[in-house]
This record gives structure tokens, C-alpha cells and sequence, in this order.
DNA sequence: CATAGGTGTGACCGGTCGGTAACTATTCGA
DNA sequence: TCGAATAGTTACCGACCGGTCACACCTATG
């Protein structure tokens, strides 16, 4: 008999389901409610607003995320490059079980107006990332590490977004391969300029 | 006295900016055709509905950025590895200059609903973008003109999502040189083994 | 000048949106 | 056991959505 969530989390992680199979804007705050098993009511008790409840979701995510480089580090302690390794393996192991790519890139491109209060939470998560593929680069040795970091960042975006544009057949097929040859290539780099040869 | 465009294109050209300024579903049919300087009426005369105008928006776009590589061709005839330098070039000119990303890969975003008219739009035109891409990449002769192309098509969707969610000081900020480095490194390997050093 | 076709106007439709009020039912700790 | 907090229910609000109606207007062509 599992005790049932609290409404609250129920909310949360119901509205993080239905925002990313329907949109932002596609999903209206009574639907999201009667999927929580809860009313519209309860949802405003808890939540001022719905750009608050879309706020809550980002966090929620980007918490999970951060539990994924906690577990990606404890994985391979001290060995930054199967670490790296590792990172790309389950970023292409994400792009071919999801279908709907990262939430907080799609919350960046689907709520224009700015100053909204999730355009703060989106930034925060992807600076976060970033800073940590970046240090995992830098302790990985290569020659160029913030240009692999944002590259590897730039090819796991585009990667997502490619696939809902063009489909599974489409570029993100080959990113795999696109972040190993780019690891190479700054590797072999490092390798040509402290070995010379 | 310039002669003032027929209500259908002002209808198509306002809608393309409006869509792009508050996203597809973030503007309403009524306010685009105010816009248009027109009315709701005379734009559901020419679009039987608002897909219908989605659809006529980015097929619009898409025909623009068809002459933008029919002008690149020009620009460098028989020449498809400055084309290539001129491509990576003008994407960076454009991820500057441009506030809102490319318009077909958000609206894939936002639109979620599978079978939508829009999708057949915006697949057609990223496989004919990828199409074009990777004929230059093999006619440049680098090693692995698939890989190099998927590699670009990437780095060049990644960038623009990535500066809608972390602004243009994150990963785009390197795009051209991320850029030049894929292409290098596939042109060195092609060297490599054929010119065999 | 007449007529026809594209255009403009304003009201209107049913539906849904985000958000609130008032009231009842449940739970749970003091 | 009592009381306070939390949760559920129903109805409602004004605004806006995509889409349609009837009708007046303008202009160009015969």
C-alpha cells in the first residue's frame, strides 16, 4: 500500500508530464489539476499562478539533472575521460529513449516573452551544465577544453531539437559519433603538441 | 508612391514576424490580421484556418532560405570548400544578428501535436537544408562528408536553441570556431590518408 | 454606367483560458 | 475530543480563442 504523494508533488510532477508531451501553452492549469487527481483549487493553493507551477517544474527537472552528474562522477571516481565517455553514452541513450527533448531548452524557445520569471531558472540550469561539462573537459586534459565543452553542448542541443524537426533518421543518428570525434580531435591535439609525435 | 502589397502578403510577411516575436501559439489570428492592417475576415478568405496560415508562413521562410543557398553557390562557383567556409560564415552572421532562432525548428517545438500539417513543412524543408549541406561537404572532399554535415546541421540548431536558453554569452558564442574545427578535422584526416603526409 | 469580386466592418458563436469565491469534507496533532 | 489546517466541490468571472455571419464598401473592367 504505497501512500500516496502529496498533493503538491503530484502537481508538480503531473504538470512536468503533460507540459512536455503538450507544451507550455498547450496544456491549460484545470487539465493538469484533474491529471494530478486533484482540483484547480488545491493547484492555486500551492501555486500563485501558473508561471509559478511552470517555474516549479523547471526546478524540479533540473534537480533531477543534477542527480545524474552526481551519479555520472560517482560512476568512474578520478578518470574525467570515461567520464566524458560515459556522459555522451547516456545523452545518446536519452536522445533515443525521449521524444521530447529537453524541457528547458523547449520552455526557452516556447516562452518568448521576456522577463518571465522561467527564462532565471532556464539560464541557471543550463549555466550549471555547462560548468560541469566544461570541468570534466578541463580534467579530461584536452587541448581546447572550453571549446569541446560547447561544442558537446552545442551537439547535444541541436541533437534534440533535430530529432523533433527531422526525426529519428535525421542528424542526431550520427551524435554519437559527432561527440567522439570531436573528443578525439581535441585529443589527438593535446596528444601532437606534449608528445610531438 | 510605392504600391501597397496585396492583403495575402502582407498577411503571410506579418504573420511570419509576429510568429516569431510571440511564438505561433502566443499570438492570436485576430492580432495578426490587425497587424496585416486587414481584418480576420479577409484573412480566413485566403486560409481556411490558422494551420493553414502556419503552414503558408514556413513555406514562406523556407523559400528564402532556399535562395540564401543558390546565392551561395554563386558566390563561390566550383569552389564547394569556400561555399563551406562562406555557409559556417553566414550562419554566425545570422545567429548574431538574429533575436528569435530558426523558425521551422521552434515551430516543430511547439507544435506537439503529431500530425500536424506543419511537421510534412518543416521535415521536407531540414532534410532538404541537410540535403544541401552534405553534397557540400562530399564535393569539398573531407572524409566523412555524412558525418561532417550531420555534425554542422547540429552545431548549427544547437546554437540557436542554446542562445535562446543561456543567451549569447554560452556555447553559441564559440559556434564558428566549432564550426572550423569539424571541418579541419575531417579535412586533415582526408589528407592524411591520401596524401599519406 | 452597371455589375461583379475582392475588401472592410462589427457583431456573434461556442469553447477554453487563467484565476477566484464560498462552502463542505477530511485529516491530524494538541 | 476538539480545533485548525489542508483538501475537495461547484459555480462563477472576464478575457480571449478560432471561426462565421450578413452586409456595406470600393474599385476595376465590361
Amino acid at each position: 500500500m504505497k501512500a500516496r504523494q502529496a498533493p503538491r508533488d503530484r502537481i508538480v510532477s503531473t504538470a512536468c508530464e503533460l507540459f512536455r508531451q503538450h507544451g507550455i501553452r498547450g496544456i491549460g492549469v484545470d487539465a493538469i489539476a484533474e491529471a494530478a487527481e486533484t482540483n484547480k483549487m488545491t493547484l492555486y493553493r500551492h501555486f500563485g499562478s501558473k508561471d509559478d507551477l511552470i517555474c516549479e517544474t523547471l526546478r524540479f527537472t533540473s534537480e533531477k539533472a543534477a542527480a545524474f552528474w552526481d551519479q555520472l562522477e560517482a560512476s568512474f571516481p578520478n578518470d574525467p575521460m570515461a567520464q566524458l565517455h560515459s556522459w555522451v553514452k547516456a545523452r545518446a541513450q536519452c536522445l533515443a529513449d525521449d521524444k521530447y527533448g529537453c524541457d528547458l531548452a523547449n520552455a526557452a524557445v516556447e516562452l518568448k516573452e521576456q522577463g518571465h520569471p522561467a527564462h532565471a531558472v532556464i539560464e541557471n540550469f543550463k549555466r550549471a551544465q555547462q560548468r560541469r561539462l566544461e570541468k570534466l573537459c578541463r580534467d579530461a586534459g584536452v587541448s581546447e577544453p572550453e571549446l569541446l565543452s560547447d561544442t558537446l553542448s552545442m551537439l547535444m542541443e541541436g541533437a534534440q531539437v533535430s530529432k523533433l524537426a527531422t526525426g529519428s533518421e535525421g542528424p542526431s543518428m550520427r551524435f554519437m559519433r559527432a561527440c567522439e570525434a570531436a573528443i578525439a580531435s581535441f585529443s589527438l591535439a593535446a596528444r601532437s603538441t606534449t608528445e610531438t609525435i
